[in-house]
RNA sequence: GCUGGUGUGGCUCAACGGUAGAGCAGCUGAUUUGUAAUCAGCAGGUUGGGGGUUCGAUUCCCUCCACCAGCUCCA
């Protein structure tokens, strides 16, 4: 017998060799039937794995991400069989889970329709009916080469050629179809009732544009057909917050065909981005922040010394004036090292926080463009630390909380992640280790989880990047700390040191909002346009139930106005109906709806985009309240 | 940039080898109305641009542009 230590920590006694499924099995049948794979001392194991010795396990189920990454991948190979079944001549690529369904590529002269794609799910169900068990078995490294040869699988070849010397090659087995899998698996291809392919997709083999662009299917699956049919209405939902669209409902800003990923704001963005900046000039202020402002347009030479000009041109857009080539500029960095430059500084001057809202102008592929997500101008709110050696953990934790800060003041979940140093960098590989490491004992020092993200920092410096969702769950980096001690040199800043010589001062990059642009999209999706009162473009609409109280009613707007407040009113000849549902449309945060009692009473009746019905409420109480909210910025 | 898809009045969409239609929005008039659409009328489009096939193209073909999804890249 053997001791098998639970998830909730009580120990249960079975026979060495039973599997998980058995003890599942043990334990409820329940849990059992909802068992999709188990965790063996914190390894995914499949159902069917054999517990020789004393353990902790846990059951996971379809719930679990690790259990639903184990059901997705299933299906994943489900597909891949069915591809195989009905365009035999397909080449695999690789198939995993992701974060919400999982994909297959497949190399294919014939083009995936959506008709393939109908038919492919119905392929799949014969799988599925067909309930194939897996079957997990190993190769020695040359008969695997050799099994997939035959199979005239080239890409599966390559990856076999590439796993390392000791690695255990594994194979998949489900009745006519075999793939090169490390696992592990549902035990058969039953479990999967309801599949749903969602999309076909260009994506290059292994990640690299240098290499051959296959056709790549993505799917979801899952347990239930009804646990689908929420997912596809929750996606449905979830559209509707996207910031295009209610961008256009709400006239925040515009994109014309004159101007690809150059965004127009319009007024009522233009009060949000506004706000945005107030509030930020605010918190600037009181952190010890300078401003500064900086040209958008500098000379080619400059460039050169910065290191944009090797590492950074194919971004960049040029000009020329009087013959002489300039550039316009793809960051703030340079002109704000020029600034620096205008004078000397004492080591009593550090740390010296400069800040500048700098417009940038990078060449984004056209396909990379979205919304306001990722356009071609964009303005960061950037900054530019200038320290001594000894500042450097203490700014860059000064930067961490003032991050968390803003982000938690619109209630934004976000994650971490370290950005190492790309291929095409400059520096030497002291410097990048000294930079990295200061980055990471920052985070680790405040106990602040991140994931390493190798080879995608900026060539100039490793950063910290803070990521904040979409409504589809999509990332988007928007916060960056970014330790540099490249650009420096190359502009040869120095400070004079307490031992009266000449030293280099140390740089910090950063941003908060990362790019206004970029987070007025995260906030509109955030808050599907009910934006924090603070924000909202029209925070008060009255409407008149009829044109008798227009008078009253522009009278209370007056009033309101005069206390700061953006107030519409509605006094056209509609019915009340009609005018709150358009008000509604608009996202307006407050709607006061005025009749004979509330002109009688000198009260109006109000209704929250939040809240809902809030009853009658006097002028005063009412002013108060949105005044309180306001400060409070709530949301 | 790459792969696939899409492009019809301000917006959402229909039609289709025979020269475009609806709803909403807009304008005009009537209605004076109590919590998500009052009624009627009017106006609005060289069907993304260019080229080709055809007696005839918005429809078929080519090309360019833009947008959407993903890849690559990135704030």
């Amino acid at each position: 017998m053997i001791k098998i230590t639970l998830k909730d920590g009580s120990v249960k006694e079975a026979e060495q060799g039973a599997t998980i499924l058995e003890v599942a099995k043990s334990i409820h049948h329940g849990l059992a039937k909802e068992a999709v794979a188990g965790k063996v001392n914190g390894k995914v194991q499949g159902l069917d794995y054999k517990l020789e010795d004393d353990c902790e396990l846990e059951i996971l189920k379809f719930e679990d991400e690790d259990g639903r990454h184990t059901f997705r991948h299933t299906s994943s190979h489900v597909l891949a069989q069915a591809v195989k079944h009905l365009f035999p001549e397909a080449k695999l690529g690789i198939g995993p889970a992701i974060d919400n369904g999982f994909y297959y590529d497949f190399d294919l002269e014939h083009r995936f329709t959506d008709e393939d794609l109908a038919a492919l799910e119905k392929e799949m169900a014969k799988i599925v009916q067909a309930n194939y068990p897996e079957e997990r078995f190993e190769l020695p490294r040359e008969e695997a080469i050799q099994f997939m040869e035959e199979k005239q699988e080239p890409y599966k070849v390559e990856l076999i050629r590439d796993l390392p010397e000791d690695a255990v090659i594994s194979f998949y087995k489900q009745g006519d179809f075999t793939d090169l899998c490390a696992g592990p698996h549902m035990p058969s291809t039953g479990a999967i009732k309801a599949i749903k392919l969602m999309s076909v997709a260009g994506a290059y083999w292994r990640g690299s544009e240098k290499n051959k662009m296959l056709q790549r299917i993505y799917a979801v699956s899952f347990p239930k057909q009804k646990q689908l049919d929420e997912y596809l209405e929750k996606l449905e939902e979830a559209k509707k917050r996207d910031h295009r669209k209610i961008g256009k409902e709400m006239d925040l800003f515009a994109f014309f065909e004159e101007g690809p990923g150059f965004p127009f704001f319009m007024p009522n963005g233009m009060i949000l981005r506004n706000e945005l900046e107030t509030f930020w000039r605010q918190a600037h202020r009181e952190r010890g922040y300078q401003e500064i402002k900086t040209p958008l347009i500098l000379n080619v030479e400059m460039w050169h010394t910065s290191g944009h000009w090797d590492h950074y041109k194919d971004n960049m857009y040029f000009t020329k004036i009087d013959d002489n080539d300039y550039a316009i500029k793809p960051m703030n960095c340079p002109g704000s090292m020029l600034a620096y430059k205008r004078k000397m500084y004492s080591y009593r001057d550090f740390p010296m926080r400069v800040a500048e809202m700098g417009q940038v102008h990078r060449h984004e592929l056209s396909g990379a463009l979205h919304g306001l997500m990722r356009v071609r101008t964009f303005t960061q709110d950037d900054a530019h630390i200038f320290m001594l050696p000894e500042q450097i953990t203490s700014e860059i934790v000064g930067v961490i909380d003032f991050v968390d800060y803003v982000y938690n003041l619109f209630g934004f979940k976000y994650h971490i992640e370290l950005s190492t140093r790309p291929e095409d960098s400059m520096g030497t590989a002291e410097e990048w280790e000294v930079a990295t490491n200061a980055l990471k004992e920052a985070l680790d020092g405040k106990g602040i989880p991140f994931i390493i993200n190798e080879g995608d920092g900026a060539f100039y410096g490793p950063k910290i990047d803070f990521h904040l969702e979409d409504c589809l769950g999509r990332t988007w980096q928007c916060g960056t700390i970014q330790l540099d001690f490249q650009i420096p040199q190359r502009f040869d800043l120095t400070y004079i040191g307490s031992d009266g010589e000449k030293h280099r001062p140390i740089m910090l990059h950063r941003v908060i909002f990362g790019s206004i642009e970029r987070f007025i999209g995260i906030l509109t999706e955030h808050f599907a346009g009910k934006f924090p009162l603070w924000l909202a473009p029209v925070q008060v609409k009255l409407l008149t139930v009829t044109e008798k109280f227009a008078e009253y009613a522009e009278e209370l707007g007056n009033k309101l106005s005069n206390e700061g407040l953006r107030v519409e009113v509605d006094v056209r000849n509609e019915k009340i109906g009609y005018k709150i549902r358009e008000a509604r449309n608009e996202r307006v945060s407050y709607i006061g709806v005025i009749g004979e009692k509330e002109m009688e009473s000198g009260t109006l009746t109000v209704r929250s985009s939040k809240e809902g019905e809030l009853g009658t409420l006097n002028l005063d109480d009412f002013i108060a309240k949105l005044k309180k909210e306001i400060e409070e910025k709530a949301y």
